[in-house]
Formats: structure tokens, C-alpha cells, sequence
DNA sequence: TGATTGACGTTAT
DNA sequence: AATAACGCCAATC
């Protein structure tokens, strides 16, 4: 209904293809997708998300390795519970290493 | 209809 | 090295 299903689609299909384990930037995603530069897009449409989705949307930080969800303190913390459940190390700031775990793509 | 904002990132100073 | 400015564009005001 929004403008550009089509690229909504693909970041959705470009975030179930990270695999458990590994994070992937808001950039990355949106290179996958096709559209280098709409990283910030990107982030929109994960905020629009609904709670019980599947989408491992929790596996997507910014180019710093640290979660994007500041003002969020729920999404944020739930963010952070689900990637230590992957065995990634997170700092309680919601800060990881990406050279460790970022997905090679 | 126009201006501001924002789960970002890169480039310039 | 740290900070500022710009690009991007849908959603919101």
C-alpha cells in the first residue's frame, strides 16, 4: 500500500537471508537490495515491522556495530537479549563487535 | 502543499 | 582524530 512495496520486499528477503549468528548493517541491506544508498529506508521499514514477525530484523545494526533503536528501549533490549541468544557478544549499550560477526555478504 | 524528521552512511573539513 | 555537511526519500507534521 506504502510507496515501493517492491523494495520493502527485498529488504525483508534480504534480512531473512542473514544467517543466525551474524549482523548486517542498514547499508548492507540496502546494497543487497539493489538500492546502495537507502540505508535509511531501510531502517523505516524495519521500524514498521509488526511484533510477532519472524524476520530476524534483530540482526541489523548500524555501520558502527551498535543497535539503531535508542529511543526504543523495549525493541532495543529485546534486540540485545536476541542476539546474545545467537552467541553474539553485546555490550549492554546494545554495542558488538562487527569485525567478529558482521555477515560477509 | 510544503517543511520537518528519521532503526543510516559516506564524504568533506 | 573528531565534527560537520550532504545524500536519500518515505512518513509525518
Amino acid at each position: 500500500m506504502t510507496a515501493l512495496p517492491d523494495f520493502r520486499q527485498g529488504v525483508l528477503e534480504a534480512v531473512a537471508r542473514v544467517p543466525a549468528g551474524t549482523v548486517a548493517t542498514y547499508g548492507q541491506i540496502a546494497w543487497m537490495t539493489g538500492y546502495p544508498r537507502r540505508s535509511r529506508q531501510v531502517g523505516m521499514v524495519l521500524k514498521g515491522l509488526p511484533e510477532g514477525t519472524e524476520l530476524p530484523w534483530h540482526r541489523i545494526v548500524n555501520a558502527k556495530g551498535y543497535v539503531s533503536s535508542r529511543g526504543r528501549w523495549w525493541c532495543a533490549m529485546l534486540q540485545i537479549r536476541l542476539l546474545r541468544e545467537e552467541g553474539i557478544e553485546v555490550d549492554d549499550d546494545g554495542q558488538l563487535d562487527l569485525a567478529r560477526h558482521q555477515w560477509p555478504g
